[in-house]
This record gives structure tokens, sequence and C-alpha cells, in this order.
DNA sequence: TCCTTAACTGTATATAATTACAGTTACTTG
DNA sequence: CAAGTAACTGTAATTATATACAGTTAAGGA
């Protein structure tokens, strides 16, 4: 989509505004009333700039004949993070791969980003490569829960244990090691505990 | 909602179906032509007696100003299949547990329903008893693919193999056997392929 | 300075769409 | 059997809507 001036982005704000409110688009008079144009010329040329662009579509001798080229981020999905760079926040907006159309309530706790899998560690308790996981990100962990942490920059999915300052990252799958972390020595950094999993 | 007529049920799934491939309600003339109607006051009637009921909201004297009442969970999520009686399609309305706020479109291809997984026989191909397989409804399977099939009243989820007019279907799980159909002997329905997964 | 583009006004018109009115036919129900 | 209702035909009129054409003004770049 090319870029809007800031009346056209008005424009297209109020589209959806009214599509969200009436169920249907707009007419060209509606969107003069809104705008106060007085000629419904000026509703039309924008329109047609706004096709120009690509952000919406225009059907042809059809009454409300507008459809929204929807920008796929704007549909309330979660974010769907890839691989994480060493030393950077999970968060970070540049770890953001896409965004899925999947409500966060549909799991419990509240998903709040997804996290794709990588590597087999965890196939016994049916999480395979390439998986979806549904994170809630807390610092509030139990043992025997599956979280994900970050171990001197390498984020990892692992079940939890603690005793003490000792604590266990147990991987579901034998030909995987048990990592072992003292808290006094390394830093562990909790970023969330699985709630689901999405396999696509 | 009040109960619809055959017909009435016919033309709301149409005004459904026309919404999601034109993103605008349907004019009076255009169901005229979908329905066969040579009089346009027939669609008007129509419209009038599933606003009665409760079906949609007619709004007066605007172009398309028809608005759909639904049941906002029926509008965007996948029904959850949960346990198929014996003897049943597997679509039933009966069987519809809930509906997941799951986009559809998420699976590729497309999900039409989610079945609730029982049993741990596919458990080495990561999943477990209690997930929800996506399930796109086809006829259309390939040897290798996941696939749920019923099989004298009973619904699973197997490995399908085909090799003329046998048929195996395979568990992903060594303590349970392979099923070996013969076509000819035994009928089986194909309910679709699995496309995906979902862990809550 | 000329040219292009955004952002409009103002008028006009064809057509898209709603909706009223007058019927018909068949089926169901008290 | 009368009355109501579903499911239509057919015509007409009004209003809603899209869209062409002819302009104006202001800003920005070649």
């Amino acid at each position: 989509m090319q870029e809007l001036t800031l009346r056209q982005q008005e424009i297209l704000l109020w589209i959806r505004q009214y599509m969200v409110d009436h169920g249907i688009p707009p007419t060209r008079l509606a969107l003069c009333a809104a705008m106060g144009f007085r000629s419904p010329n000026a509703a039309e040329t924008h329109l047609r700039a706004l096709e120009r662009k690509g952000a919406i579509e225009l059907v042809q001798g059809v009454s409300r004949g507008i459809r929204l080229v929807e920008d796929p981020k704007e549909a309330s999905g979660l974010p769907l993070i890839g691989k994480v760079a060493a030393g950077q926040p999970i968060l970070a907006v540049a770890h953001i791969e896409s965004y899925e159309p999947v409500d966060p309530g549909l799991f419990q706790p509240v998903a709040h980003y997804l996290l794709r899998v990588q590597g087999e560690s965890m196939r016994n308790a049916g999480i395979l490569e390439g998986d979806l996981v549904a994170v809630h990100h807390t610092l509030i962990v139990q043992n025997g829960q599956i979280v994900v942490a970050r171990l001197e920059d390498e984020v990892t999915i692992k079940r939890f244990y603690r005793q003490g300052e000792r604590v266990e990252l147990r991987p579901e799958n034998p030909d995987f090691p048990v990592i072992e972390v003292n808290l006094k020595k390394q830093a562990l950094h909790i970023e969330g505990v699985m709630v689901g999993l999405i396999r696509t």
C-alpha cells in the first residue's frame, strides 16, 4: 500500500469506523456529510485516490461498493515470535514475524504471544518443531510447568523445577540433556509459561 | 430468534455467503436473481419475514440496509465437535459442543471444524488426548495424511494408507494396532483431513 | 514559471435500489 | 369452511446512489 496523505488517512479511518457502526460501507453522500464536503465529487475523488494507493477497492456501478484492503496487522491477533536474536528482549518488535488470527482469550490464562518451536526437545509432551506455543508472559511459574526461559542469550522451552537456588530445565525427550542452573552463578530469565499450542 | 421456514433458511444462508463473497449485503434484485424470483417484492417480503423472526435487521430507506443478527460466537469461530454419537453424521448440530474463537483461515487448507481427540493412539505425531484437531472437510485424501474417518459408527483419527481396495489406518503409537479395512466388506467414511491442532 | 497533484465547489444525470400497491396459489389451522 | 400465512407475479413510483463534467485554490517540484 502506497503512503496516504493525512486527509486520506482520516477518511480511511472514518470509513472503517462507519463499517463497524453500520455493518455496511458508506455512500459518497454519507462521506460528504461526515467530512463537511459540499460536493459529492470530493468524496468520489478521495475514494479514487484511496483505491489508486491500494487502501480500498471500488466496485463499479454498485451502491456502497467499497471494499477494505485490510492490513493484516490490524486483525486483532497474537504476535508470532520467530527467531530471537541473542541479547534482545523476546518481545522486541523486530522479532515479530507476523500476527496470527487467534483470540488471546482462547487460552487460560490469556496468551500474550506465540513462539515458534525450534528443535525436538519437547517431543514427548506433544510439542514438535515448527509448532506455535502460546505463552502467558509472567514471572510466576510453578514446578512442573512448561516455561519459556532465556539462559545466556538463548531462548528455550522446557519443564521447570526449582529447589532453592538450583533450577532444572528438563526436556521431554530422552535424547536431550537436563539443563541445570545455579541462580547465583547464571542469569535465568523467565519469559512466561506455556498456556497452549497451535499447529498449522 | 423464531424458527425459520426451509425457504427462509435457504435465503438467510445465501445472504451470509453473499456478504462473505462481496463484503456488502445484497440488494433485493440480487436476491431475486439468485433465487429465481421474477418480482422484487418476493425478495422484499422474505426480508421482512426474516426481520420479523429476528434473523436480520432492515434499515429503512438505505440501500443494502441488511444487518445480520448473529450469535457472535458463530460469526467468526469454528464449531468444536465433542463426542460423536454412533451412526450420526459428524457435523450434526447436536455434536457441536461450542464455538472456539479461531480464524478458519489460520489453517491451510481452510479448517471447517475442530474435533476433540480421544485416546493416545496418535501420541508420537504430537497429538495428545484432549487436543483439538482442526479438520478440513473433504473426501480427497492422500496416502500418509492424517485423516478423520468413520468406521462402523466409530470416529477415529489415524494416518491413511490405501492400496486398491485395502486401506490401512495406522496409529502413531506402538501400543495401538494398525486397523485394516477392506473397502468391499466394510464401509469407511472419510470425514476430512487434519490441517492443524490446538491445545488449550 | 510551468506543471502536477491534493483538495475541494457546483451542477447534472443515469441508474441502482427501495418500497408501495394489487393480485394469485397453495397449504395449514381453528 | 373461513381465515391466516407462505410464497410468490407484475407494475410503478420515488428515492438513493454513483459518477461524469467543468471549474477553483493552494502547495511543491522541475
